[in-house]
DNA sequence: TCAGACCCTCACAG
DNA sequence: ACTGTGAGGGTCT
């Protein structure tokens, strides 16, 4: 039956930190709720008793996709008893009690990251936003509500030119978010083939993407395509690896990496979440 | 493996 | 109120 809202039972389940992580960038806080745009339909969250309520719209009679985002079916506690049980991790997993990981589509989450190199949250929000302002289509909103817009196709990225995506504040990302729309428009690359492949693989057909390093690719195969294994390494987590595992020792990156392959088990991706969230919230010792 | 450049914005000094 | 400076969930050469 179709319907303009939905509820989802969840256990440990922080809405708010969730989406407020710095893994998605579209969710503005609205009076005590989220509001966002998902797979081209506007939505409004709200949690409620130990579930998240969800408004649409327009009329829905599967809500799969908006299950699939927030992985409402995952179980939190499964995943925390798979983390390394040192101090550290236990600490942290305490301190933001409920953080998920959420599952984008993969085109967004990749178009979002290269915009994401040595940029705060904010300034990535404020650069998706323009972008879907500019070349996404409109969404239906409620009536009287601001507009909304679907995050554009890469086939609509790979129209536009260097120079509006510039004016969309992405600065020397623009040739990169261009190049990679182009690539994916030629079918360079087949983003749903990285669906069947071992990480190592996904990974290595992601970096060959412009502006795809080791880190951004490692943020869109966990965020975006739910390899749990993977384990982004930016300059967070190494703050936090050699402050709560090196005693702050001088230690190289590429010893950090090879550490953090081994040590955070098969759901990495979420420690490693905690472990990002964690610094944020507790602050960073200075450098490193 | 190692810098430096890259665009641009904000926070924080002075 | 201004201008200067540094760094921000990296990547490329």
């Amino acid at each position: 039956m179709d319907s303009l809202s939905a509820e989802f039972a969840v256990e440990d389940y922080d809405l708010d930190a969730t989406l407020a992580s710095g893994q998605a960038f579209r969710w503005r806080r609205v009076e005590g709720g989220w509001e966002g745009v998902v797979a081209g339909r506007w939505v409004r969250l709200q949690m409620h008793q130990g579930r998240v309520c969800a408004q649409t719209a327009a009329p829905v009679s599967d809500w799969r996709w908006l299950q699939d985002f927030l992985q409402v079916e995952v179980n939190l506690a499964e995943v925390l008893t798979e983390f390394p049980s040192d101090a550290s991790m236990q600490a942290a997993v305490k301190a933001c009690h409920g953080l998920r990981i959420l599952r984008q589509e993969p085109w967004e989450c990749l178009a979002s990251f290269i915009c994401s190199s040595t940029k705060r949250i904010i300034q990535i929000e404020q650069i998706i936003a323009l972008l879907c302002a500019r070349f996404g289509d409109r969404v239906a909103v409620p009536a009287g509500h601001v507009p909304a817009h679907a995050f554009p196709s890469w086939g609509q990225v790979a129209k536009a030119g260097e120079a509006a995506l510039r004016e969309c504040k992405m600065g020397f990302r623009a040739p990169y978010v261009l190049g990679t729309a182009r690539m994916l428009d030629w079918g360079e690359i087949d983003l749903e083939a990285l669906r069947g492949m071992r990480l190592s693989e996904a990974r290595e057909q992601l970096m060959r993407l412009p502006g795809v390093g080791r880190k951004i690719a490692d943020c869109v195969l966990l965020f975006g395509y739910g390899f749990q294994e993977a384990f982004p390494v930016d300059v967070w987590i190494l703050r936090a690896l050699r402050q709560l595992y090196f005693s702050r020792r001088r230690v190289k990156p590429a010893r950090l990496l090879r550490f953090a392959e081994t040590y955070f088990g098969r759901y990495a991706g979420h420690a490693q979440q905690y472990l990002f969230h964690y610094m944020r919230v507790v602050g960073p010792a200075k450098k490193g």
